[in-house]
DNA sequence: CGCTGTGTTGACAGGTCTCAATATAAGTGG
DNA sequence: CCACTTATATTGAGACCTGTCAACACAGCG
């Protein structure tokens, strides 16, 4: 397991070696996804969930008449699939945006951490928190923001969690995504999309040349897309073990 | 704890007995909140989460400028304000549409049932991923259909759920949400809300007179707002608790 | 070399928003 | 019980944002 997907995984919680290791116990080998690849398809059987050691992967659900709405980016460090683990049958297709490396977790073996892993379980969970929040503030900006603010908050989204991982520079980082993709992550046309690309270059928001992408401002960005910005709990106090465990209770 | 919130957080997983207890003890007192009251409001330090037993309850997001964006409506038996655990400030304001009843349950206590109970922490788990796999929907229904079809699948999902705890006739049920409300959940003016409205009545897909809303064609409705029915797993094989804990992994 | 995916631009249609006005219902204080 | 206020629902007209259709440039790729 690589160093950069494992701090991730320990951002919030820090686990010890015990702990790291019945994790990566679960992990298959690592498996490459080429780009375009199809990690999982929405209506397929859920049999597993996904750890993504590098590269940037899509979820979208695909309505019957065509159209794609991509409800989440991952980057490395991300468990992929997981909504679904209620589901009798896949809701969102995992696709691998660049080329990508996965480990594969069964189910099973995913839901044993709850016996054998309890703080591992836990922080699962509260990924699975964050991907909410994120959720909870695209619909909101999908429901109530023009497509320039949207642009602005996906942006600035990424800029945060890429800055999380270390792979933004200061104010500027490497996007792979189409304007197709972002087209579809932010509930417009590409056509629009381009468009509302152009604005927000020229209005001195953002530069992009290729797919590199330049915040020029990032306060006033954010401050633009109207999202605030979300920090994270980091080892809360209401998460350390119990000195006796299953002990004291009610 | 009333037996109608017990069914819903045991729909996914059977808990035994001692499982039950162990989440009734951490559970507060009922609280009654009136109509319109504030449960937690977003920006406020995060100690708590709830137990709905009675009610509906919205999670929604405020913008600076106002606008406000519904991500969730909440129905007895659901579990309020997880996903802001992870966060050092709410990010969600959870508001009683209609007088409504909630148990408090510290971030702590339920944390705590990680150690103290596990299948217990693995059905609540579950329980926010059924959360998620609605934003997606939602998220996919505001960016990808037109407001008639959100409508739509909004109401057939009310229908569902509602059907899920027996608050739901064949086909019609109680909405005590106001237009207001429906179009900040839709991501549309309730103006053109109550356009759309008339327009689902006039084309027979719906009936609504005063708070009643009659599903004419459930299946057809269905077809039309291009969204799947969800259908959960039921006692899943893969969450069975290991013959003897702690044993054969890897 | 043509093909396919991607980006770009224009003209026009259409869905949704804004502003304004009115009706109805519910709650309050007299 | 009535006048008054507030929340909610309803309808119209026009502006604006976004979608549709069409065309073209450009790149990577077999």
């Amino acid at each position: 397991l690589q160093r950069i997907t494992f701090n991730r995984l320990c951002d919030l919680i820090n686990l010890d070696q015990d702990e790291c290791d019945r994790f990566a116990r679960i992990c298959s080998p690592l498996a490459q996804v080429e780009r375009g690849g199809i990690i999982r398809a929405q209506g397929e059987e859920v049999e597993h969930v996904y750890l993504l050691a590098k590269g940037w992967v899509t979820s979208s659900i695909l309505l019957p008449e065509g159209e794609r709405q991509i409800v989440r980016v991952h980057l490395p460090g991300d468990v992929l699939g997981t909504a679904s683990v209620v589901l009798e049958t896949a809701a969102e297709t995992l696709t691998a945006v660049t080329t990508a490396e996965v480990h594969t977790i069964t189910i099973r073996d995913y839901f044993r951490l709850y016996w054998e892993a309890p703080r591992v379980a836990a922080a699962l969970f509260l990924k699975a928190q964050q991907e909410r929040v994120a959720l909870m503030d695209r619909l909101t900006a999908v429901g109530r923001t023009s497509s320039a603010r949207r642009l602005a908050s996906l942006l600035v989204h990424l800029h945060d969690r890429l800055g999380q991982i270390n792979q933004s520079g200061d104010n500027s980082f490497h996007l792979p995504l189409t304007q197709v993709d972002l087209a579809d992550m932010l509930g417009i046309t590409p056509i629009h999309m381009n468009r509302v690309i152009k604005t927000l270059k020229s209005t001195g928001f953002i530069g992009l040349s290729g797919s590199k992408v330049t915040l020029n401002d990032v306060q006033r960005l954010r401050e633009f897309s109207a999202l605030p910005q979300r920090d994270w709990v980091r080892q809360p106090a209401w998460l350390r073990e119990p000195v006796s465990a299953a002990s004291s209770m009610g």
